[in-house]
DNA sequence: TACCTCCACGTTTTT
DNA sequence: CGTGGAGGTA
């Protein structure tokens, strides 16, 4: 009962938990059982009666926390978890068009654009537009898109300051107009729609209004402008929502948080009421104290300070290493310790600000043998192969959509090259009709046209045999019909991605055992039911909203490796932290400014927080990047740690110390420190400017005229300077 | 049409 | 250094 689900709480997670019918702002520190004060909270408001299952609306970022919610609430509650509206921003906006795809003008069957598809989707209008490729690259156009999108903007309100932006809403409005006509949306738009849906029909407004009394958001620092607007939507003013999240864990603003909803929601809903989990249950002391340090360092924060009943622990052990080599060399020692210690594999992780890291770190653990799985790369439903197959039921589904047919039309290789896809285009667009259109009444004449009449009898015989059957055979007879396997049985990597297409199979059998026969499942009962395609559709949306596990679970039990923003909401008994370095992390392109420095600030604070018990610190002197090495002072954000809890595991030749401990990192003599093409000047050299004081040539490139050395300056920080002007003494 | 070479580029990323 | 995309050639 009531006291079994409460017991264990602090009396903040208490007092969150149950809180009367009101809105209210958790901050929920790192390791303070954010989670589960979530659920918890959810279990409560049924169990008390405060709310039904149906009359809740729980929403997360990620599939994986959306699904660890319904098991911990299935498990505390004996309720079907399934009708509830649990699930991520998109999917539920995606679950909410599904009912409701007349009210928001799309076509029952509408398919969901990955990235890739959005991206090939805008070329394609940039190209039909006639646009320069080169002054406006279509990455750049898509993120002017989504940019927009996500700030709740049509093309139509976008502020156009000068030709370059009128350029991108062009493409912005042609691309609506395209997606609109293929019966096809991206993920932003899933969202947009949903909220345009909501604001324009006033019943359906209120029919959600008064079906969700509770709304309960996970990670909140992560919404976006469109997001909140959506739930302020939602909430109208009656209903409490019961907003979780951490300021200083926000690290998704490049892709369009805003951290700043959460001073915006204690004014617009919380009315003051806020409550801070600040008991850490993950940490020993010495690791939050650090974490503590280095956090306090940013301003503007809602202010929270982690505490522990543990004890101190251990010290950080700080490692600065020669090279980057070493650096991974020390790193695979140290686990192989601490493995025979009896720790395993999967309870490390080593982390580090970019993915191009993880390659030297890859190249030591296997030589020296130890397994490890590193986060990120393809996930399973964004391979080619498993795209082509998805292609195919894309048609099935929906012959407009052209980006389906583009994609497959030709592969395998049936004799419709560039040549005949160019008419058909041609002809699709001078009457303004989709490609499948075209190629079924104006195919081009003779051979070509055989080939594409051949291609639309595939499609719809594979439309007319695969009517009625199961999810699974529908899939099945897709992937055997299509000629794909044949196709990569005689292609050199074929053997795996074959693998992968009977892989697919299976998933579609297994989607069909969880979701799609279940009435009040997210994509399954709110389509028509009569609907011979809605398996079909529900198992693509699923494949679009939830690209699969980043990597097929080989290791049991191996090192994790990731980047921090891949460790955000995980923990390890042990953490490396590695690439400490000024340039790197934080990163050089989000240290000019404040808010990137902050950011960078709150990377590393979700980085030290994911340590339970021992923590290292390691930087490298030189490193290799780009191709060509690079000399790195050590990270600012050491020197935010207060030195009493840090412990130098070496004993490195100390040089020279500016600015702190570790202001500049000790030196070995070589091979770091070496001569420049003769011009007298040579890296981990001390030096003087007369603008800018004391600093330290980290950096060098280029000869003669043209040579510029970076230096960090004492004062100044990190420069770039060409040595031909610059005015350099040697120190 | 398939392969190959050259060139540009190089935070972080879920949906 | 390594990759991925584009464009050119057999």
């Amino acid at each position: 009962m009531t006291s079994s689900l409460l017991e264990g709480l602090n009396p903040q997670q208490l007092e969150a938990v149950t809180l009367p019918d009101v809105s209210a702002l958790i901050l929920a520190g790192a390791g303070s059982g954010k989670t589960r004060v979530l659920t918890t909270r959810i279990a409560w408001l049924i169990q008390t009666g405060h709310a039904s299952p149906g009359g809740l609306l729980a929403v997360t970022f990620t599939n994986k926390a959306a699904r660890e919610m319904l098991t911990r609430i299935s498990a505390m509650l004996p309720i079907n978890t399934r009708g509830m509206w649990v699930g991520t921003f998109h999917g539920l906006c995606n679950r909410m068009l599904r009912a409701h795809h007349r009210d928001a003008a799309l076509p029952q069957g509408f398919q969901i654009l990955d990235s890739q598809d959005q991206l090939s989707l805008v070329k394609r209008v940039m190209r039909g537009l006639g646009i320069d490729e080169e002054r406006y690259p279509a990455r750049q156009a898509q993120w002017f898109i989504n940019g927009a999108k996500d700030a709740g903007r049509r093309a139509s309100h976008v502020d156009t300051p000068d030709d370059f932006s009128r350029r991108l809403r062009d493409v912005y409005e042609a691309y609506d107009r395209q997606c609109q006509q293929e019966g096809v949306v991206d993920f932003a738009e899933l969202l947009l729609r949903a909220h345009e849906l909501l604001t324009r029909n006033e019943v359906l407004q209120e029919h959600y209004r008064t079906r969700f009394r509770h709304m309960l958001v996970d990670e909140f620092q992560d919404t976006n402008r469109l997001q909140y607007s959506w739930l302020k939507l939602l909430a109208g003013r009656d209903n409490a929502v019961f907003a979780v999240g951490d300021d200083d864990q926000s690290v998704y603003r490049f892709r369009g948080a805003e951290p700043g909803n959460m001073r915006h929601f204690e004014r617009d809903f919380a009315g003051g009421r806020v409550i801070r989990l600040e008991q850490n249950y993950r940490s020993h002391g010495n690791i939050l104290d650090a974490a503590n340090a280095l956090i306090s360092h940013n301003r503007g924060r809602l202010g929270k300070n982690l505490r522990t009943s543990e004890g101190s622990g251990e010290p950080l052990r700080v490692y600065e290493a020669p090279t980057d080599l070493d650096e991974a060399r020390f790193i695979v020692d140290e686990i192989r310790a601490l493995r025979a210690e009896g720790v395993r594999s999967d309870a490390m992780a080593v982390l580090y600000r970019s993915n191009a890291q993880s390659r030297v770190l890859e190249h030591a653990l296997f030589n020296a043998g130890l397994a490890y799985r590193v986060y990120g790369g393809l996930r399973f439903f964004e391979r080619q192969e498993i795209k082509h197959a998805l292609a195919y039921l894309r048609l099935v589904a929906n012959p407009e959509d052209d980006g389906a047919l583009l994609r497959v039309v030709n592969v395998p290789a049936r004799g419709i090259g560039a040549r005949s896809v160019e008419s058909l285009q041609e002809t699709a667009q001078t009457r303004g009709i989709s490609l499948w259109q075209a190629a079924c009444a104006h195919a081009p004449s003779g051979k070509a046209g055989a080939s594409v009449a051949t291609f639309i009898r595939l499609i719809e015989g594979l439309r007319a045999s695969v009517a009625g059957l199961p999810l699974a055979e529908t899939v099945q007879a897709v992937v055997d019909a299509s000629g794909l396997k044949d196709f990569y049985q005689s292609e050199k990597e074929g053997a795996d991605r074959i693998e992968n297409l009977d892989e697919l199979v299976n998933a579609a059998a297994a989607f069909n055992a969880e979701e799609v026969y279940d009435p009040n499942a997210p994509g399954g009962g709110v389509t028509d039911p009569a609907d011979p395609t809605a398996a079909l559709n529900a198992f693509l949306a699923h494949a679009a909203l939830e690209a699969g596990e980043h990597q097929a679970g080989v290791g049991e039990d191996a090192l994790q490796l990731m980047t921090v923003h891949a460790a955000k909401g995980l923990e390890f008994h042990a953490v490396f932290v590695s690439g400490l370095e000024e340039g790197l992390f934080p990163h050089e392109n989000s240290a000019t400014e404040d808010e990137g420095l902050e950011e960078e600030r709150r990377l590393m604070y979700v980085a030290l927080t994911r340590a339970r018990r021992r923590l290292y610190l390691t930087f490298a002197q030189s490193r290799m990047l780009h191709g060509q090495t690079r000399y790195n002072v050590a990270s600012r954000f050491l020197g935010e740690i207060p030195a009493a809890l840090l412990k130098r595991v070496n004993a490195p030749v100390v040089r020279g110390f500016a600015g702190g401990a570790f202001g500049i990192p000790a030196r070995v003599s070589a091979p770091a420190a070496e001569p420049m093409g003769g011009n007298g000047w040579r890296v981990g050299q001390g030096v003087t400017h007369p603008k800018f004081g004391q600093g330290v040539i980290v950096a060098a490139e280029g000869r003669g005229a043209d040579a510029r050395v970076q230096v960090n300056f004492r004062d100044a920080g990190m420069k770039w300077l060409a040595l031909e002007y610059a005015r350099l003494t040697p120190a």
